[in-house]
DNA sequence: TAGCCGTGGCT
DNA sequence: TAGCCAAGGCT
């Protein structure tokens, strides 16, 4: 495989060139060319205009988000581990009710994890809840429930790693250092033409645009720059369809959006059959929940509807599509009245009781069907289909 | 370092 | 319908 590549070096250069990868296709043994930016970059980007344009920008369409709305670190701090991998509109949802029932570090540390899971039961990646309940934990216990003021502090804590530890330290303590997410990367990678279907290739662009963050910070006001980079990836340079026609860049950006990009893991789809087992008590409508076991990897110690034979006579009650990381599952509901297999904790749980135990998303996509917890809006997506009522 | 860890809305 | 992927971190 012959592969050229020319990378633009800020470090030598005040002059950009399209990048080129020359490469043999390893199937056809075609030559391959792969020109990156529809536009050259001949000067080194003006990064005082950058900095003024995305202000300018920010101060227009910043968003009202709850954690916008407060300058308390712990607050912060929950927000943005929240927001790890999740979508803000998932998160708004999550935000306020978790700072009600754990208002303060202290109260954080003094629950139980399961208090804590049911709490963020739906959110997904549950070892996030675990770690920041037990750094909530470490800061009372060695901090006196004073969270950690910089960055080289906040990195040390489970679960807060460069970007988190970037965030927190630049919005609640004003410090200049660069918080690159997801949304950065992407930003930068465009705006310098940083393109690469090649997965080596991308790691070093990725090197390249945590240096230019750090160079475009506007280290008088960190915490607004952070947000309005990330603001700018998630409502402008979108992963596909970027809105360019209102983005403050638009004539320093070397891609207008056109950014090779590697190529993801194909998704497969799996079968799979629940139980909906149900009675009724003096206590109400009960239903059947199993306790996944400790030593799962996934979701340890969550609560879910058994598992039944994907084989049945007869139709669901209802069917479900539910993605987990790359397994795209789809999911029929049926009644039944067989007990669950043996050796996994049961227990028949009234409406009331479910919405206090960590259910996985799943169960709580399937209840929601269902009609059962109250306190959610029935669920009206399309990955759920009523087949018939109870 | 690459694989793993969840979920839901959008397209 | 089913793929895409988000304010990442850990091992």
């Amino acid at each position: 495989m012959l592969e050229l590549t020319v990378t633009p070096d800020l470090s030598d250069s005040e002059t950009y060139e399209r990048k080129s990868a020359v490469g043999i296709d390893s199937d056809t043994g075609d030559a391959v060319v792969t020109m990156v930016g529809k536009a050259e970059r001949k000067m080194k980007p003006d990064l005082a205009g950058l900095r003024r344009g995305l202000r300018e920008w920010f101060a227009r369409e910043r968003r009202e988000l709850p954690w916008r709305a407060t300058t308390d670190p712990y607050a912060i701090w929950i927000s943005e581990i929240m927001l790890q991998q999740t979508r803000v509109a998932a998160v708004i949802e999550r935000y306020e009710g978790f700072l009600r029932r754990f208002p303060t570090v202290e109260s954080l540390a003094a629950a139980g994890e399961a208090e804590v899971l049911a709490e963020w039961s739906g959110l997904g990646y549950y070892r996030r809840a675990r770690m920041l309940h037990g750094a909530a934990r470490m800061v009372c216990a060695e901090r006196g429930g004073r969270v950690p003021d910089g960055f080289a502090a906040l990195v040390e804590l489970p679960g807060v790693g460069r970007y988190t530890a970037a965030a927190i330290a630049s919005i609640a303590f004003g410090e200049p250092v660069a918080a690159v997410d997801g949304n950065v990367e992407r930003v930068v990678l465009r705006l310098m033409g940083w393109g690469s279907e090649d997965a080596a290739t991308h790691r070093a662009h990725l090197r390249q645009a945590v240096e230019m963050a750090d160079e475009l910070l506007d280290r008088a006001a960190p915490g607004d720059w952070n947000q309005a980079m990330m603001e700018l990836g998630a409502t402008v340079c979108l992963p596909r369809g970027p809105r360019c026609e209102v983005c403050p860049w638009l004539a320093d950006c070397a891609t207008r959006g056109e950014h090779p990009a590697v190529k993801r893991a194909a998704m497969r789809t799996v079968e799979m059959a629940r139980a909906w087992m149900t009675r009724g008590s003096r206590r109400g409508e009960e239903v059947m929940l199993v306790e996944r076991g400790a030593a799962e990897t996934v979701m340890p110690g969550m609560w879910e509807l058994p598992e039944a034979p994907t084989q049945q006579d007869g139709e669901p009650l209802l069917r479900v599509r539910h993605a987990i990381m790359q397994v795209n599952y789809r999911v029929a509901v049926y009644a039944t009245d067989r007990a669950p297999a043996s050796g996994c904790a049961s227990r028949w749980v009234t409406l009331d009781e479910a919405e206090r135990l960590p259910l996985t998303g799943l169960t709580r996509k399937v209840m929601r069907g269902m009609g059962w917890l109250a306190s959610e809006k029935p669920q009206a997506g399309r990955s759920v289909s009523r087949i018939q009522a109870q």
